[in-house]
DNA sequence: ATAATGATTCCACCTTACTGGAAGGTTGTA
DNA sequence: TACAACCTTCCAGTAAGGTGGAATCATTAT
């Protein structure tokens, strides 16, 4: 399979895959014999691995942890649930500072009239600053 | 006020001043005889609005539109309302999409029994796809 | 035979929002 | 007068994660 039918069955871009080879996310292609990169079923398994794990929100840094977890035999699955863990309170932590930043929003809107007036609180809110 | 105070003052480094200079979002500063960047209080208010808006989770595109609508006399509360009700509903996307991953990963989470035991279906899951 | 894909490498560039540092001029204090 | 601590400009780099494009070779279809 070379990287066209790669990239289509596993999701990954072409162009994405060689970068992942360039990064290290990824061990270097098996070449055919005319130099193109040749990839197995498995290899298309890890691709789709990586685009799961990248769709969660990990970052490629993140993922190559998780690869060498997957294809470390000895690892234990609290290796794997600490990372997983990790990565849900990191996600908590963004949320819950979106939340902040939306309930500010909507409290500003709330009190703007939102028609041919001039006189805004967002306006006015955000010059006198978060406490003002 | 040279810029130094202005920072100070602000809140925001001296470095950043100049660079949202460089990119427009503020006028070029009245420079004084030894060629310094001088600041009044009101440039110290704007660039306290720019901090408050970042903080809110505006890019610094969106802050440049409500320094213009702050700025303009004729506009209505309408289009500071449009603006900020597009921000929400932005902020309230991304939120959407931070539960759904924290909802996975809990759930994969959950089903790991965390142990010296190898089985885990956080990776079992990565590898099948979202939906097996 | 020839044109259209598709593969290769490599280098450059994109986004967003800054930050670091060099080289040099200015100001304030001991 | 020396020296630190400001200020100036300009160029380059950071993080994160790719994407675009040129030049060249291989394969496939007509």
């Amino acid at each position: 399979m070379n990287i066209g039918e790669a990239a289509s069955e596993s999701g990954v871009p072409a162009k994405t895959i060689r970068y992942y080879e360039s990064i290290g996310l990824i061990p270097p292609a098996v070449r055919a014999e005319n130099g193109y990169r040749n990839y197995s079923p498995f290899d298309i398994e890890t691709l789709k691995f990586i685009q799961h794990a990248r769709r969660l929100g990990f970052s490629v840094k993140d993922v190559g942890g998780l690869l060498e977890l997957w294809r470390d035999k000895s690892r234990t699955s609290a290796d794997v649930k600490a990372l997983a863990l990790k990565h849900i309170s990191d996600v908590e932590k963004r949320i819950a500072e979106l939340q902040s930043i939306r309930n500010t929003l909507i409290d500003l809107s709330d009190r703007c009239h939102g028609d041919d007036r001039p006189d805004c609180p967002i306006l006015e809110d955000l010059a006198a600053g978060p406490d003002g």
